[in-house]
DNA sequence: GCCGTTTTCGGCCCGACTGTTTTCAGTCG
């Protein structure tokens, strides 16, 4: 697939016309096809030659040319004639804070700046802020910027982030003057990764609040701190990260909550919308003529454009407001729907705990099973099961399960699809099982879709795991595609899963919902390797969320009898 | 560059903050 290429080279034509001052508008179409592109899930070689580009909202006449142009020729000449003159590495510069497309384009101009190290001379040697409309003050800031910038901070996992907020917004309930508070962006959105934390708090002096908020533990930086809004930079043990701050009065809380949530684009949507009804959307409410008619809830403002108060995992422009216009909107997944866990470690491979251990957690999660997914023998650096003591382990699984009551244990595997695309176990072991999860571990260039295809067809694998193999931090996915390997699985009803592994999150938010399209049933596991990993469920359930998944959509929302009947479990 | 139950032309979300100015440009979210 070329998505990503093509998504890649117009957000570089975007910004090489930003650069050059080009209509704004002009450039806002650019940025929202490479968006498009990015977050297409059908391959745009296949979509070109089905002439189906165009029935893409946000791709017209001029971009579907271009794309055609480059996947027939290798090149495009927009992009060339954008970046005739300048290079990559001066793009790179708008990643500065603070340092803008028009300020960058003078220090070019007058300055002569190509790259990173010119730029620093020219602040260094004071001729940047000699320029028209330059200053100390704004030099400064973009000073600052580039100590950002060099940091090159990567986005934070979601599940840092989320500690890290929660751990914020405990200290802030302690300043004075505050009513509400709530996290925003992108973390109430649940995306994967975060790149900053927002906090949104309602108070009377903002000022006194501010003062507190930059005196938190584990602050390194402040980057400012005023009446209505402070930033700061932390350090934890791993990472550092950015928070911010905003104070808003208590009767624009809800719109300021709807506003700093997002996503941008979600927000570009209402506001249009609201626009065609005669009012106007601002984070101090909605406003039809001079008279606020909403703003203090979130649900407020939506009702006063005719909306639903969308959950923050659907807003991110990708048709939800569409739907709720034609009352077809998900009624989406919740973490109490889910009754049970379909993969775990215990100490028998590479888990931390023991299976009595594991359930009895479970249990406190109110839990109806779990799945024991220990890894399969070929995963001998996990310490995988040979069958012999797959054996010993059901022995002890039932032994566990005559003490506790309450939870149904499952005996289960991690079974490895091995490089000649056969599964770890044989037919005669991997029909003893309740539940047979497969995933891959090794040869992770070699015929993976084949290999999956081939899991795919065994009789007696029940769920693919973590499909695509990516590691959030670390590294990209197999060579898959996944495009295929879900077409296998509705043909042949297998499950996928949505791994809530926090560096996982595999299937990621698109590809969920592509497959519940295509009809396919997921299911949301852990991986858990220790009791508290249990606890990542959330993720999951976020991932399942942003894909628009409903209970319906996920096997593990089953209460036990039904499950067992589904997978044919003795009881 | 995209788009159309008012439009094939003329719109395209909105406001705060900052720093530079003496009326506003640039950047950000």
């Amino acid at each position: 697939m070329k998505n990503k290429e093509i998504a890649t080279i117009f957000g570089r034509i975007a910004d090489a016309l930003e650069f050059k001052g080009e209509m704004f508008f002009r450039v806002l179409a650019y940025r929202k096809a490479a968006r498009i592109i990015e977050e297409l899930t059908d391959d745009i070689e296949l979509l070109d030659q089905q002439d189906k580009l165009r029935a893409i909202p946000g791709i017209g006449e001029g971009i579907a040319k271009k794309i055609n142009e480059y996947l027939t020729t290798g090149k495009m000449k927009k992009l060339d004639q954008a970046m005739s003159d300048i290079s990559k590495d001066l793009l790179d510069l708008l990643n500065v804070q603070n340092l803008g497309p028009k300020t960058l384009r003078l220090a070019y101009d007058k300055l002569n700046v190509r790259n990173l190290t010119d730029l620093k001379k020219v602040i260094a040697n004071g001729s940047l802020a000699n320029q028209f409309r330059m200053g100390e003050k704004k030099v400064d800031n973009i000073s600052k910027g580039i100590q950002l910038f060099e940091q090159a901070r990567a986005r934070i996992p979601i599940n840092i982030a989320l500690q890290i907020s929660e751990q914020v917004i405990t200290y802030l309930k302690k300043a004075p003057g505050l009513t509400d508070i709530n996290a925003s962006g992108s973390l109430r959105r649940m995306k994967e990764t975060i790149g900053d934390i927002d906090i949104l708090v309602a108070g009377k002096n903002g000022k006194k609040i501010v003062d507190y908020f930059v005196k938190l533990p584990g602050v390194i930086q402040i980057l400012a701190s005023g009446d209505t809004k402070g930033s700061v930079m932390i350090q934890t043990d791993e990472h550092t990260l950015q928070v911010d701050i905003r104070i808003v009065d208590k009767n624009s809380y809800g719109a300021a909550l709807q506003y700093f949530t997002g996503s941008k684009e979600h927000n570009i949507r209402i506001r249009s919308l609201a626009k065609e009804k005669g009012l106007k959307v601002s984070e101090y409410g909605v406003y039809k003529g001079r008279k606020r008619i909403a703003g203090k809830t979130e649900t407020g403002v939506y009702q006063a454009l005719g909306l639903p108060c969308f959950a923050p995992e659907l807003r991110e422009d990708r048709g939800e407001v569409q739907a709720a216009l034609e009352k077809r909107l998900p009624k989406l997944i919740n973490y109490h729907d889910i009754k049970g866990d379909l993969q775990m470690h215990t100490t028998y491979s590479d888990g931390v705990n023991t299976i009595e251990q594991m359930a009895k957690a479970a249990i406190k999660l109110g839990y109806e099973y779990i799945a024991i997914t220990d890894h399969s023998r070929t995963a001998s650096y996990a310490g995988g099961l040979n069958e012999y003591k797959l054996k010993k382990q059901w022995d002890e699984i039932s032994k566990v399960q005559l003490k506790l009551k309450g939870i149904k244990i499952l005996k289960a595997n991690e079974v490895d699809i091995l490089v000649n695309g056969k599964l770890d176990f044989p037919d005669k072991i991997l029909k003893q099982m309740d539940i047979v999860v497969a995933s891959i571990h090794q040869g992770f260039k070699q015929n993976v879709t084949q290999r999956i295809c081939d899991a795919i067809e065994n009789p007696y694998v029940n769920i693919i795991a973590h499909p695509t193999g990516r590691l959030i931090s670390r590294r990209a996915g197999y060579d898959i595609d996944l495009e295929k390997v879900l077409e296998h699985a509705a043909k042949y009803h297998k499950i996928m899963e949505i791994n809530a592994y926090p560096d996982r999150l595999d299937l990621n938010d698109i590809w969920a919902r592509k497959a519940k399209e295509m009809g396919i049933k997921l299911a949301i596991s852990t991986d858990a390797h220790e009791i508290n990993d249990l606890y990542w469920m959330r993720f999951g359930i976020g991932v399942a969320r942003r894909a628009w998944l409903e209970k319906a959509d996920v096997v593990n929302t089953l209460p036990l009898q039904k499950f067992i009947r589904l997978f044919n479990i003795e009881d």
